[in-house]
DNA sequence: CTCACTTTGTGCACCGGTTCACAAAAGGAC
DNA sequence: GTCCTTTTGTGAACCGGTGCACAAAGTGAG
């Protein structure tokens, strides 16, 4: 019997391959968009910004998609990607804490067309609970279990401030939740087969300083050697 | 002679290192506001939500800053950390795109903290152009230019719909910034010695979706391996 | 059918990064 | 000083991921 489908899949794509197939994923909808009928592993490679064997083997780990000297069918490689990240179903998100990233996120475009759907707003702020953000009403965070149940959400956005963001974490991960995606400066603790994304904006712009200061040291010819910790602190 | 300061350091931090760099200076931050005088590395490194090995291997990149059978001096080891990545300096910033995520971002408590000073908002919408958000005037687009050059901007956090990304990335590349932070949901093009760094939110929606998925799979049985292209769409 | 050309899929060597495990160093008790 | 405990700093094995380079597979011309 040969398993021919699963042969490199067999349950396990790399998770730098699937951190990558949401970009090849937009360049595909571009070249869709245009009309493009099929495209070669180079031609996407550059629209995606990745070397080209790469995003040949990136591709290979989801099956044999492409036709050698011909290239990928773009529909069909859209179809086939979006079905491996799960984007052919649609989820639900709760975002909580309507502060003014929360409501950047909420009024965030490329949400929807990607098969997510907001499903509910919360926050714990009376002044901001009853607002209309993006055609949806804002909950009180009371509302957290019951709203996450009743609307079947799966992944839980946390907008929220440093302090209230481990407490809204565990009562979203109480009520069955397995995937969340952190925007506030903690390291949240939570059980395994909880799966955590971090994305931290402040985290982003230290290490563009550590590059930019690099680069502005070598112009001066650089310092760093001689400097040391300015006057003996009171160990 | 003996370069004892730069045996380990000798110009060369491993990237996986920078991005964790300021994960420790946020922990050691709030050690440091709860008083504590010195931290061993397993305490910091569950603090950071890293292994204890790694976390001494990433220190030993910046130098031998610990004292074996105690641990780390925690506001030395602030001082170091921030001196490497460069936040003992201040870096004036500037955004431009002033919608929902731009107005987030310039209200975003993490950068002033951290060294960085949002030092201009710029945007195309002459609807947006002379609002007053966080105590900063909303300049038009064609200022920038002189704005990067007069206000002495090093890093530029693009925050605009992604048709007019590369434009602006092409303009401030043109008078001399060399670090961006990329909110638009587009692969920029740019000369070599310019660095950037991309956040995009939908992507991190969607690897937790691929995972969330798996996960849902694994409890129904698993479908996955039947599912197949429906119905032969025209090549 | 054969030949020339294109482009995929992948074996393999390589590399950066992680983890283990331990010697070296420091502090404290006596 | 000696011994015991703690904790760092790092050598070395390991692991996942990258990129080269090429055989295999397809197309199209003659």
């Amino acid at each position: 019997m040969i398993r021919r489908l699963s042969q490199a899949r067999e349950r396990g794509i790399p998770e730098a391959t699937v951190a990558r197939l949401p970009l090849y994923l937009r360049a595909l909808n571009g070249m869709a968009e245009r009309g493009l009928a099929t495209v070669s592993s180079e031609d996407l490679a550059v629209a995606a910004g990745v070397n080209s064997a790469k995003l040949r083997k990136d591709l290979s780990h989801l099956g044999s998609y492409g036709t050698r000297g011909v290239g990928y069918d773009v529909e069909y490689l859209i179809y086939q990607i979006s079905r491996e990240l799960g984007l052919t179903q649609d989820w639900a998100i709760a975002i909580v804490g309507v502060g003014n990233l929360g409501r950047a996120l909420a009024n965030y475009g490329g949400f929807v067309s990607r098969g997510f759907r907001i499903a509910a707003l919360l926050d714990a702020d009376p002044e901001v609970v009853g607002d209309h953000i993006a055609g949806l009403n804002v909950e009180h965070i009371d509302e957290l279990e019951a709203v996450i149940r009743r609307r079947g959400v799966s992944i839980v956005v946390l907008a929220t401030p440093a302090v209230a963001a481990q407490q809204v974490a565990d009562r979203v991960v109480a009520v069955g939740v397995t995937s969340i995606l952190n925007f506030a400066p903690v390291v949240l603790s939570v059980p395994d087969g909880v799966d955590i994304r971090k994305v931290d904006l402040s985290i982003e712009l230290q290490i563009l300083a550590f590059h930019e200061q690099r680069k502005t040291d070598r112009m001066t010819g650089g310092p760093a050697m001689a400097e040391e910790w300015p006057e003996a602190v009171d160990l």
